[in-house]
DNA sequence: CTTATTGCAAAATATTTGCACAGCT
DNA sequence: AGCTGTGCAAATATTTTGCAATAAG
């Protein structure tokens, strides 16, 4: 899906239910989804100042809660500076592991694990809606190259 | 392990890195390892105070914080009411599933799962610390007994 | 023109901290 | 006695909300 694809899927959703498409919601978006980093909703805000310095904190808020109800974006819970959220409109799922010596996000993909969660949740009767599987991992590396950096690698 | 040991357990973990044993830690510990529900750490601390009405907040966050490093509770991100926290000293692991439709928390123990968790890890090159899997789910059913009540069942 | 959306500031929520006093060891 | 831990209240951090002004349809 190319970036301008995804923009239109939101826009589309957006006035599916009768919400209007503004610059602010457009903006966003955007931002939003030109980054392929784990961001807070303060990121998400100064990123977005960058363009228009006139948005507010609380629209970045009220948007973030309609992509991530659309299942555009997820927010993780990263244990501190709020949660991180990041791009999934387009994107395969996939799980992560923080790692609690450098800080590092590091994502993956089990197609096993994936249809174990199924399995589970039907077992018990339920419709699986979505999961959140989070590692925490120690790369034992006092020199690791992303030491207390927030980088992502896939 | 009886709830004595498990109080002697937290006991040694804290005299053996030099903290006190006060009656506050005591009554804390003894109330967050008394029940099998998945507390916050306001209701823990309501809990605490139907036993001594002196006992602070902060005392409650503080005490908590030291046994989740201990690794005696842990803490679950449910989306509201923040974070609660369950008893895991003596008991095996599992991970739970949330109904978004009667709020209810389910537990669940899968080997395989954790099997795979740990191979993921090994894979990466990282040693596994801790690990949340999280399943959000639908019972679907308007009548559920459980609706709207934060009852837990394993 | 109508009404959803915005920006601002204030409120709400959850948690942490500074400090004087209490109480373990 | 000495120093850690406690209670209180205030601070912090993050997110949400009320409301008058603005702009999308």
């Amino acid at each position: 899906m190319t970036p301008e694809e995804e923009l239109e899927t939101v826009e589309r959703y957006m006035r599916e239910r009768g919400h209007r498409w503004t610059n602010q919601r457009r903006l966003i978006a955007d931002v939003a989804f030109g980054t392929h980093e784990h961001f807070t909703a303060d990121e998400l805000l100064d990123m977005c100042r960058r363009v228009d310095s006139q948005v507010s904190r609380a629209t970045v808020y009220r948007t973030l809660a309609m992509l991530e109800e659309a299942g555009f974006v997820e927010g993780l819970d990263t244990g501190e500076n709020g949660r991180r959220f990041e791009h999934v409109l387009g994107h395969e799922h996939h799980d992560h592991m923080l790692c609690q010596d450098c800080g590092r996000i590091v994502e993956f993909a089990d197609p096993e694990l994936e249809r174990l969660k199924e399995a589970v949740a039907a077992q018990h009767g339920f419709r699986l809606v979505s999961h959140t599987l989070k590692l925490v991992v120690a790369c034992q590396n006092p020199d690791c190259e992303f030491r207390r950096q927030d980088r992502t690698e896939s």
